[in-house]
DNA sequence: GAGCCGTGGTC
DNA sequence: TGACCAAGGCT
């Protein structure tokens, strides 16, 4: 199949259907282009809306925010949930102050290279914000090509060698046209191909699609297991920052001991995210957001 | 490469 | 109701 015969229609969709969003505006910055993307690991738009724009409100640029302790980063990210990544960003952003003059780089390698950039946010961050002409593969877009090139509901595990080239063929040959591209297929895959009750009917490419032309066979990889969440670490370090974030003072341990009733696990989650510096011990018994 | 890392909405 | 999932990265 001509794999040009995908770009119209999905271009087109693209263009009459994408959302609003304060990062893909002309006059958003690539510093707000890199926070969206941060935040956005993992995390729904609806989620990130509020606190990207009260992010960029604070910290119109990066050396704004690089000018602030950690905590306030950490603070700031709420519960948008994996907290390290408001680390990363505020580590990010000291690098670029660091080293590309307080702007956000527009080469792929000088984005990978920053704290809590990989493969996906550097391909996203260049092309979104700086037109430039990558492979751009997310879970949207790889759920989206295992549909229609591959005729699977959805793709493995692991993001294979030949599943890259697949997706780096479709990429229009303009640099332009491939970062619309790369949106338009995130978009899709968002709005219409979801991972559960994809509307087909809505789909610009159903009839070029090999999942749907085959009947939507169900999925029969490798099973995906589901993350545990009752009890884990995870659920208690939650615990223990949602009281940091609330209290603008230092805490003590006896407010943090309430939170969580396994007291070797909560002892073992605290020294884990002091260790992370997600959290400061500031005197004997007394912790606080770093 | 598998496991770990938060949070809240959905069907 | 609860399993699944949402623009991943790091070790």
């Amino acid at each position: 199949m001509p794999t040009s015969d995908l770009h119209d229609p999905i271009l087109d969709w693209y263009d009459e259907h994408q959302r609003d969003l304060p990062w893909r505006r002309p006059e958003a910055s690539p510093w707000s282009v890199l926070v969206s993307e941060l935040m956005l690991q993992q995390t729904p738009v609806v989620r990130v809306l509020p606190v990207h724009e009260a992010w960029l409100e604070r910290w119109p640029t990066p050396a704004d925010l690089a000018a602030e302790p950690t905590g306030e980063a950490v603070r700031a990210w709420g519960r948008l949930g994996y907290p390290r990544r408001a680390l990363r960003l505020h580590a990010a952003a000291t690098a670029i102050v660091a080293e590309h003059d307080g702007e956000v780089p527009s080469d792929y390698d000088d984005l990978l290279a920053l704290p809590g950039v990989g493969d996906y946010t550097a391909a996203a961050v260049a092309s979104f914000a700086f037109g430039r002409r990558h492979v751009v593969l997310d879970t949207n877009v790889r759920r989206v090509l295992a549909r229609v090139v591959g005729g699977a509901e959805l793709p493995g595990r692991s993001l294979t060698r030949a599943e890259r080239d697949a997706a780096a063929a479709l990429v229009p040959d303009d640099a332009a046209t491939a970062a619309t591209w790369a949106v338009a297929v995130m978009e899709l895959g968002a709005l219409v191909c979801t991972a559960a009750g994809p509307r087909c009917e809505a789909c610009p490419v159903a009839e070029r699609c090999a999942w749907h032309l085959a009947g939507h066979p169900a999925y029969d990889g490798p099973p995906r297991r589901a993350q545990a969440w009752d009890g884990t670490d995870r659920q208690c370090r939650g615990r223990l920052m949602a009281v940091l974030r609330e209290n603008h003072a230092p805490v003590h341990r006896s407010a943090l001991d309430a939170t969580w009733p396994d007291e070797a696990q909560r002892t073992r989650c605290l020294a884990g995210l002091v260790a992370d510096r997600l959290v400061a011990q500031v005197a004997p018994d007394v912790y606080a957001l770093p």
